[in-house]
DNA sequence: GTTCTAGAAC
DNA sequence: GTTCTAGAAC
């Protein structure tokens, strides 16, 4: 057994040392369902000590909580520490019981404000909104305050807790814990996501040019030429950040408010409005005559659309040349001052430092909708934070210049927390800066044609958000999913589908259609160096559907070449068949790693496999399962394990057939690790049964699932970094988790089955 | 996918 | 000082 506990456990006692483990978190953050669910299935003796409940039911004092806590550990029992104990004062005391005999640990439940509350509302029964303000006004006041446990407080271990799943597995972790085992000492878990998004914010903000003081630059200031909105003037020019009406009267001037009115039930009494920027004008270097012309007459062909919705044109400084000229000829042009107006403020922080309640606000992106570059789309990226780049890339991969992609804001994300906005609406307009990609050399006719395309595309985007919502009950805002519906008066007459969600899809499926009758051996007569030069890059010209596809760099072709000629690559190939061929990963990650790839031109990776593939992917699976099978014959102490990335970095479909021994020296950093050993690895058989029945397979993003925290495959326990993760997993030989002993997901010689199963 | 390397972490 | 990670380049 003692080969199996983490070389940071050594010279523990045989005898599992008791924990006392402080839970912390807002009221509603789940600690006392915690301890239940950890109660309910762990082996151990606990005792949850509550202080909400200890005195015979009802709330007593922290002195009795220590007491009984110091008689739970007398009996050997393990303790879990039941309050809020969001403050270092409110729990050192209890830190205090730890010692050579015990071990403190933490876990923080370090959930979104705005779940919180809504689970205390529900707790304190149906109660009218104002008790619902005060549950909100009560969490927000506690989270104020919070101090994030660190070591040094005297916890040997802090497990920090951002999201539901992150919870399950603390609570996997502790309810796996038998009478002897330990859990490596440390901190698990994001530290401080939000001092990064603050450091994004300044550098963001220190790289404007703004001359006016600081000052002025973190308080947005209505711009007094042309707003009319006199309700946010008030309240930005006491200088207070401005506070959701349903929590607000409960907290003191000057507090920054943590949920926005986007949280839970909030009314939408507010006029749905978009924030955008000027598209183009900064660093794409667009002319802005030209530009703040076509804002003004898409703005004018739009307004009057849009309802009671309201269209603001933000910038940062007063001194922005864009919005005076903008605001002049808006003057001119008589746009209705109440639905149309200019801003100067920070466009991701319109809410809590302007007091502008703006529930969608555009970027002006870049074609890779990818985070960074400055200005405002470094911005907007950081401020909404990783929940914003994965939703980005849920909907689009790239963006041609003209076109605009709405992206559901998830609630997670401080966008949506701190401001309220629900969407953000991302928009390539026209390039004209030869340093940046696909300049127009000065062409102002196409410029204009597409910063038009890009404003059209914005609004619409927009509209049909304000058409979807106004449909919806109202407080269901987050589980909205902008449904786009194709615009009946395009200018041109073109139809546009760059803000459809299912062109993308139609494409692989009509693509699927003719697969087999496309299906290629010795298709391609160049050699790969050739093949390389434009296969797979993402079509850049203004082709109507290139909006949206995987970029394959050079080096990812390798397996496409092979699969289309594997007659031209003998020594790679251990076999070849009609349907696939096996070869050895190049960088093998185990002992044994080999690799079962399809020969179907079009079949890049999971996420274009549908039902129409399900005899391939059994006739891989098969494939797969023999070579295993004959490595076992080999060396029967290796399993295998059969399955594929969800996003994989070579292009062509492949399934993965790889020892679980990960001995090997090409496993080299995190990346490798957690796509073998996260949910990011689809087991084959669940694959198989996925497309069988919901027609494709279940991808997890790989942002989320690549920088996990490191653990062992067999024991779970977690490491530093992956030196010391391999030298445990050369030693672990507990038995594998039993999701992974399941359904076949293991494959082991024939003499192991019968011992772990 | 790997290699290279700056700089963070130890 | 050395070890390790993470981002850019390929």
């Amino acid at each position: 057994m003692d080969m199996d506990i983490d070389e940071t456990a050594k010279g523990e006692e045989k005898h599992g040392k008791p924990i006392v483990v402080i839970l912390m978190g807002a009221p509603g953050s789940g600690k006392s369902t915690f301890c239940e669910h950890v109660m309910r299935s762990s082996t151990r003796p606990w005792v949850r000590v509550c202080q909400d409940t200890i005195k015979s039911g009802k709330a007593g004092t922290k002195a009795q909580c220590i007491e009984s806590a110091v008689n739970a550990l007398k009996d050997g029992k393990c303790v879990f520490i039941d309050r809020c104990n969001l403050e270092k004062e409110q729990r050192n005391e209890f830190v205090k019981l730890g010692g050579p005999q015990v071990d403190v640990h933490a876990v923080v439940l370090d959930l979104p404000a705005k779940l919180c509350i809504s689970r205390s509302v529900k707790r304190t029964g149906h109660e009218g909104n104002l008790q619902g303000g005060r549950a909100a006004a009560v969490v927000n006041r506690m989270l104020q305050k919070k101090e994030l446990p660190k070591l040094s407080e005297g916890f040997a271990r802090i497990t920090s807790c951002q999201n539901e799943s992150d919870v399950q597995s603390a609570i996997d972790a502790y309810s796996g814990l038998g009478p002897l085992d330990t859990l490596p000492n440390g901190y698990f878990g994001q530290k401080n996501p939000g001092a990064k998004i603050q450091l994004g914010i300044m550098k963001f903000l220190k790289k404007t040019d703004a001359p006016a003081s600081s000052e002025s630059i973190s308080k947005c200031i209505p711009d007094s030429n042309a707003s009319q909105i006199t309700e946010e003037k008030d309240t930005c020019s006491k200088g207070t950040g401005s506070l959701s009406e349903n929590a607000g009267r409960e907290l003191k001037e000057g507090e920054e408010p943590v949920v926005g009115s986007a949280g839970g039930d909030v009314s939408l009494k507010d006029a749905p409005t978009l924030a955008f920027p000027s598209i183009s004008t900064a660093d794409f270097q667009f002319d802005l005559e030209k530009a703040s012309d076509i804002i003004v007459e898409k703005v004018a062909k739009f307004v009057n659309k849009l309802g009671n919705a309201r269209l603001v044109l933000v910038d940062l400084s007063h001194k922005s040349k864009i919005l005076s000229l903008v605001r002049t000829k808006a003057s001119e042009k008589n746009i209705d001052s109440n639905k149309f107006f200019t801003f100067v403020g920070d466009i991701t922080r319109l809410h809590s430092e302007g007091g502008l309640h703006c529930n969608v606000i555009a970027n002006a992106a870049n074609w890779r909708l990818k985070p960074g570059g400055g200005g405002v789309n470094a911005a907007i990226f950081s401020a909404g934070g990783q929940a914003l780049e994965v939703a980005t890339k849920e909907q689009a991969k790239s963006l041609l210049p003209g076109n605009a992609v709405v992206v559901p804001l998830p609630s997670i994300s401080p966008l949506f927390c701190r401001e309220g906005v629900t969407h953000v609406i991302h928009v390539v307009g026209p390039n004209m800066n030869p340093q940046r990609p696909n300049c127009l050399n000065n062409d102002y006719i196409k410029g204009c044609r597409v910063l038009q395309e890009a404003y059209t595309s914005l609004f619409e985007g927009f509209s049909s958000i304000v058409r979807s919502q106004a449909k919806l009950p109202k407080g269901s805002i987050e589980n909205l999913q902008s449904k786009m519906t194709e615009s009946q008066d395009h200018p041109d007459g073109v139809p546009k589908d760059h803000i459809t969600n299912s062109d993308q899809k139609n494409k692989r499926e009509g693509l699927h259609k003719s697969e087999r009758s496309k299906r290629s051996k010795g298709y391609r007569d160049e050699t790969e160096d050739a093949s390389d030069s434009n296969a797979g890059k993402v079509n850049l010209s203004n082709k109507s559907d290139g909006s949206r596809t995987k970029s394959w760099g050079s080096w990812a072709q390798a397996l496409y070449n092979i699969a289309m000629q594997p007659e031209k690559h003998r020594d790679a190939v251990l076999e070849i068949s009609d349907d696939v061929v096996v070869l050895n990963d190049l960088y093998p990650k185990a002992q044994r790693h080999v690799l079962v790839v399809a020969r179907y031109e079009g079949l890049d990776c999971l996420a274009d496999v549908r039902k129409e593939q399900l005899q391939l992917l059994r006739t891989m699976h098969a494939v797969g399962l023999k070579w295993a099978e004959k490595f076992l014959h080999d060396d029967s102490s290796l399993v295998f394990r059969l399955g594929y990335h969800s996003e994989p970095s070579m292009r062509q479909l492949h399934l993965h057939v790889i020892s679980q021994d990960f001995d090997s020296t090409h496993l080299k950093n995190k990346k490798h690790w957690n796509s073998f050993n996260t949910a990011f690895f689809r087991d084959s058989v669940d694959v198989m049964e996925e497309v069988s029945s919901d027609e494709k397979a279940i991808l997890k993003d790989e942002d989320s699932m690549l920088s996990m925290e490191l653990r062992c495959h067999r024991c779970r326990s977690a490491h530093p970094n992956i030196p010391r993760l391999k030298s445990h997993i050369t030693n672990c030989r507990a038995s594998f988790p039993s999701t992974l002993l399941q359904k076949g997901r293991l494959v082991l010689a024939p003499c192991n089955v019968s011992i772990d199963a």
